[in-house]
DNA sequence: TCGTTTATGTTATAAAACATAACATGAGCC
DNA sequence: GGCTCATGTTATGTTTTATAACATAAACGA
């Protein structure tokens, strides 16, 4: 699924293109960007480009708007998501270094106990011994 | 998967767009379209407004022009994808029908033998007799 | 209540991107 | 050599976008 991603957040689409999608003037959308809340690429010719995700956190910020949040507000929002999602990122990179650990670790005991086939798993390109 | 195909046929992409997606210049993608191969949409401007599907189909035009084809094969070519295209989606109408009709069949047998409870399949919504 | 701030509208001006059309051209073909 | 095909190049006009400045209604704070 990292395709997916990647493709997301492609900065192809052009103002007009974000206004139609999102139901905002290019004010609105300029300003929120003054206000750290989006920030598109640029063309060699300065124009912005969003990407399919710059347009979902541009609804995101209009319906936090609808609920009364200030810019203040949703910038925080958007701070504390990041947080979190950088604390699920780094929780993932643990879980699989454990991971690789416990594989590492059934390895060895496996060559401690001299090769009884306690498992029918074929070796992991992990191990490697020597 | 109905959300995706219509975020693949929406049309979102500027002419600037297209050309760094497919290393085509201006040129070549506007005679493709004189040539039928490609149909982008237009603002209300007039700019071309390109889809995903488009890129992807110019990325094909590209492949089969390096495989020598010119316009009137790569032209043949795509009206037999899409003849076949359409086969498949017949094919797929009548065998969902088939298959609705072995439902209300099995359902019939089932009010003649009188309940007895052959099957412990829920209702389907098809049924709803009289 | 008055002065501020906030979010957005409006207008002016310049540059970038794109459209159409016409002419140019090298490669392949008869 | 003349023709077609696919593409390059150039010219000209229109659309889209950028930036910046001024305007304003609503909310806010003193």
């Amino acid at each position: 699924m990292k395709e997916k991603e990647l493709r997301r957040s492609l900065a192809v689409l052009p103002m007009g293109t974000v206004m139609k999608l999102t139901s905002l003037t290019a004010r609105q959308i300029r300003y929120y960007e003054t206000q750290e809340l989006v920030k598109p690429q640029r063309s060699d010719g300065n124009r912005r480009l969003y990407s399919l995700n710059d347009v979902d956190r541009l609804l995101e910020i209009k319906d936090y708007l609808d609920e009364g949040l200030n810019m203040a507000g949703i910038r925080e929002i958007f701070s504390q998501k990041q947080v979190e999602s950088e604390k699920r990122k780094e929780e993932q990179r643990k879980s699989l270094t454990d991971d690789d650990v416990r594989k590492i670790l059934h390895d060895e005991i496996l060559r401690a106990g001299g090769l009884q086939g306690m498992s029918s798993q074929p070796t992991s390109p992990l191990q490697k011994p020597f």
